[in-house]
DNA sequence: CCCGGGCTTTGGTCCGACCACATGTCCTGT
DNA sequence: ACAGGACATGTGGTCGGACCAAAGCCCGGG
């Protein structure tokens, strides 16, 4: 078999940087909490100017392991964390809309994400997220909710139960496939004939989702969430084609 | 029902860049393949220094939307091209050593992706690619095949069924995850007792599995998967927990 | 016609300076 | 002695200018 070869080009020294602080995060030396020494200290040990630190701590804000926060006293500096909601969020955001994936694509991801969640949840979910699961329920149940805040609700609704399957990589990547279809959802909810007839089915389904989980018949729950999901994709309009 | 309140802090000017040129690409004005003007022009037309359009687009290198090449011609530039994989393995890799996720999560998120993907490739996989997966298998059936080109082809076979199932979403989340874990396989590859019987038994499970795509039987090809790595992560040692 | 060297364009890097802001510090007035 | 405010300090954020390296383009010489 031919050997794969690959450019190498690994001449940018930002990424050098970046490479040195990573090997640092997987050999356990650097854990969120740590702060990073100031740029203006940090440059030059690491040989480099501050432009070249600043742009690899840039990549490292955007992958959600790193914030900064100027001034001074203890919580200033670059810190170490552990956000990788927002980072993945806007990954799939991102190339949901240059068209890398599919509606489709994002559909079966959900339904399989989300099946594994429902029944997960069935099973380990703490009774104060299913009590705020059901005060979402209550509020897209009221009559007057517009069609911007009950897709809000919906997506807190959906994310809330994948954290509390317990399993934060399943959460976290839920949690940003409902969100990289949220406009998407948003439109097709807006170009809804009879809105509250739709907004109530939908909700049903929400209360009868929470109900099968509080009585931990999880297999039920996932089968009714993939039909769920199913229906609602069902009505959206594809502005992208997979590749 | 409180609100939730967040910082605003929008100052960065790095921040509205990337914001402008998110807006341009949900607006659909930028496409993979376009190219973005020359940062010494693109920078003053902005407003902003070309240090912090430098951020931006960084940002954006980041999360796999944007290539830079410096030089003439047609290629050179920045140029918006739609390449998640790398992005999302390098963002994985980094929140699992950081412990974000528990090598449990990491277990269950492959079991259901990889679930959904067998089953996909047994529906949708083109010959050609079953034939490649078939040579990566044979040649992990070699005895001569060492750990590290045993990991290295096993994360391809996976990789490669993913990629054949018809979902571009799923086969890029199946990879990074498998990524994710690669060192943790790696290490706990290398202390196993008797390398030639494990490698001949995981071996054996991929040539079953590859027949039974091959015959189109999903459902007993998602079984086998999830034994195969269940019984594979249940020989690794965790070094995080879950928080 | 070919080919080779210089030119232009482009991103990559570096340096020095300044800004905004939060905090610490110390001085002063009561 | 205490409280309040003015000042010093340290941090990331921004800016402008300069130079470097490499990849194509162009033009002149053979």
């Amino acid at each position: 078999m031919p050997v794969e070869w690959q450019p190498v080009r690994q001449s940018r020294t930002h990424e050098l940087v970046l490479q040195t602080i990573e090997e640092r995060v997987f050999a356990g030396e650097l854990k969120a909490g740590d702060r990073l020494p100031p740029e203006r200290e940090l440059a030059p040990v690491l040989g480099v100017s501050r432009s070249a630190l600043r742009e690899a701590l840039r990549v490292l804000e955007t992958i959600g392991v790193l914030v900064a926060q100027p001034g001074r006293g203890p919580d200033s500096g670059a810190r170490i964390v552990r956000n990788p909601d927002d980072a993945l969020g806007r990954l799939l955001r991102l190339h949901f809309a240059l068209g890398s994936y599919s509606l489709h694509d994002v559909l079966e991801a959900r339904v399989v994400l989300e099946r594994s969640s429902w029944e997960a949840a069935a099973r380990h979910a703490r009774a104060e997220d299913l009590d705020a699961a059901g005060e979402l329920v209550r509020r897209m149940g009221e009559p007057d909710v517009g069609v911007a805040e009950f897709n809000d609700l919906d997506t807190r609704f959906h994310v809330l139960i994948a954290g509390s399957s317990g399993n934060a990589l399943t959460s976290t990547l839920t949690s940003a496939v409902r969100e990289s279809v949220r406009p998407l959802i948003l439109r097709a909810l807006e170009e809804t004939d009879d809105w509250p007839a739709t907004a109530g089915a939908l909700n049903a389904q929400h209360a009868r989702l929470l109900e099968l989980v509080r009585e931990g018949r999880g297999g039920e729950a996932a089968d009714l969430v993939e039909e769920h999901i199913r229906g609602l994709h069902g009505t959206l309009v594809d502005g992208n084609d997979a590749p």
